[in-house]
DNA sequence: CAGCATCCTATCGGATACTG
DNA sequence: CAGTATCCGATAGGATGCTG
């Protein structure tokens, strides 16, 4: 079996505190600007948005789109590229749910985050 | 759209240095020993490969089986479970294969690692 | 508004030594 | 053989302040 060697990339790109929330926002609300993604969510600081966002933008999967203007506006969105990722977000998110159910099977309930998930 | 809330947890279970490399043997391998895993992941320490390899027992996709003896064995494979995540791996990984090749279309050859990639 | 720069700390991962 | 314990450096992530 010689597969495998590159979901290690895939995991690289994804990894990040903010990655996750950052796309499910992108994708549900389609563009948003920095201002709008702060407000969505909350907890999150500029230099974290900001940091997190290039390296995606670095990535080809999210587009950046600066209005030269006073004040300046810049629109976050998901690019053609970026789409292609929903299969594997959509794989990754099953496997997750069923996973939450699996572990409480295993452990009983509320039981996640304590033990053993670093 | 309510989906892509628990790809994190996915996400969480796969991340860590050397998971994608330990998982990759096993499922190549079947069954190994500790010390095979050692030889086969030349890098790894010992208290990594333990680290790592609980993490993983923990949610259920290694198994570890001891055999109470001296000098000590102990044998990791992947469970029937964590077979289960066979499709998300793959999924991953054939996006990961692409990716690079996008990538690269971009930014030209060895260019990877370079920027932005964390 | 949308950031960048600086500083700080918490966590991850590595080196090394010891043990049943 | 298969770990555990301890220390230690690198890095991810957070708090805060400044700027075009």
């Amino acid at each position: 079996m010689e597969t495998y060697c590159k979901f290690e990339t895939a995991l690289d790109i994804l990894v990040g505190k903010w990655k996750p929330v950052i796309l499910l926002r992108l994708f549900e609300h389609g563009t948003m600007r920095f201002s709008e993604l702060q407000k969505a969510i909350p907890d999150i600081t500029k230099k974290m948005l900001t940091q997190q966002l290039r390296e995606l933008e670095y990535h080809d999967i999210v587009h950046r789109e600066v209005y030269q203007q006073v004040p300046p506006k810049v629109e976050y969105s998901i690019t053609e590229y970026g789409r292609g990722m929903h299969t594997v977000l959509k794989a990754m998110n099953d496997w997750g749910v069923s996973h939450i159910e699996h572990l409480n099977e295993l452990y009983g309930e509320n039981r996640l985050k304590e033990k053993g998930s670093r």
